[in-house]
DNA sequence: CAGGTTTCGTATCGATCACTATGGATGATT
DNA sequence: AATCATCCATAGTGATCGATACGAAACCTG
């Protein structure tokens, strides 16, 4: 995973490490990282309480490392979209509809482990709930720092508020996390999506980008 | 409170029901169900257990009160933006912008306890998540018939999806508990609602309701 | 004042929490 | 084969969880 450490000797691990990581992260993306308990854990991931703690320190480095796991097998899909070379209607879009499908994946949990694993935390557990706020915090920053490149390019009107409108979309993308939780389907997430990327369409985007989702991009929802 | 029980007789109770209710409501609001135990509510209620158990039965029932309380004395503002006789464009500017002040209340926890209360749960609380969905559900629900009256009046366009943008209202509004909690302001949180808002300006609201909110309610922000 | 009823304070219940001590098993190294 | 390092399984650690047993105290009714 992430620590490559040589085992100059001794007994193998019975298990497998990113299978167990992967067990681990689910069940913390369904039930938070507190309510979460080790029984859970260890039923889940097939091991018991001592190869847990060898291979993962304590509760708090395996959620941790779940985390970090999660970044990169389940949300791809935001830097892709943040870092495509498209215009920057596109690539919100693209951000958008990609919450859209991660949030709502059949056998996965709804919506999004960074907003799930700890909205609301004991004192205990501020850490991790900090944790979970500076991954939520980063995905703003990363969606500001996109819109002021199309800014810089003239992609964007130059008065729009970059930090303003990075916020409304970083939100919708967390109330589209919510609305996953609640059942909302793929479909129904989608149009939200669609609703929200409207927004983009009053300034006006004088410069097409994709004709061929116009149409959908800049409508409200139609039955 | 709710129970209107004649005490014909016995010690008379030495605290205040709905002062404790209230201090258990915050806790409940800033730490969630689970994360909150009774060592802590003790504390903050300034009552013993059995007081606790006397007065509430268990903590489930303290919570279900402290839902039931929560939503008397802190979210007022949705019923009232959505039975308030003016048009349905004014009705959800002020749902959302009612949001934005009640989601960060100075002295209270930031964000809405219906989303803060239990994202998450272990197995054995899921009544209690499944009640707070139910909250959720039902807030969506109230927005829809209020979409569904202003297009039966000529308020919205015919062929608006009710169904569809009742759920990115609801999804904007959880999106902005969300953002609450992370520490945004209310000015963030207004400017974020606005921006929401655009979103019905689109399909054009052609009669002009309230034409001192015209230009902030129809556009981005801007800095 | 006596009887009934409810709440009070004190002390604690069994269950579950995250976590670990211990010693045998299994591999690489020499 | 001898040594060493690591992991395995069994069993159990103290702490905290939500919830109570108990008897004294405080009120109303008769």
């Amino acid at each position: 995973m992430d620590d490559l450490e040589k085992p100059r000797g001794g007994r193998p691990r019975a298990f497998d490490l990113d299978r167990a990581l992967d067990a681990a992260m689910h069940l913390f993306w369904e039930h938070g990282y507190e309510a979460t308990s080790l029984a859970m854990l260890r039923e889940a991931m097939g091991l018991t309480p001592p190869q847990i703690y060898n291979a993962f320190t304590d509760k708090e480095t395996l959620f941790r490392k779940a985390l970090t796991r999660y970044h990169q097998t389940e949300i791809g899909f935001a830097l892709e979209a943040l870092s495509a070379p498209v215009p920057t209607g596109e690539a919100i879009r693209r951000l958008l509809l990609g919450a859209a499908e991660a949030y709502s994946r059949p056998g996965k949990p709804g919506g999004c482990l960074f907003v799930s694993g700890a909205l609301a935390a004991s004192p205990q557990a501020q850490a991790i709930a900090d944790e979970l706020k500076a991954y939520r915090k980063a995905s703003e920053a990363g969606i500001a720092e996109r819109l002021a490149q199309g800014r810089a390019i003239g992609d964007l009107p130059e008065g729009l508020a970059v930090e303003g409108f990075a916020k409304f979309l970083a939100g919708v993308m967390n109330g589209m996390s919510i609305q996953a939780r609640d059942g909302a389907s793929v479909e129904e997430l989608r149009t939200l999506a669609q609703t929200a990327l409207a927004a983009f369409a009053i300034e006006g985007q004088k410069q097409a980008h994709h004709p061929r989702n116009e149409a959908d991009a800049g409508s409200l929802p139609r039955g």
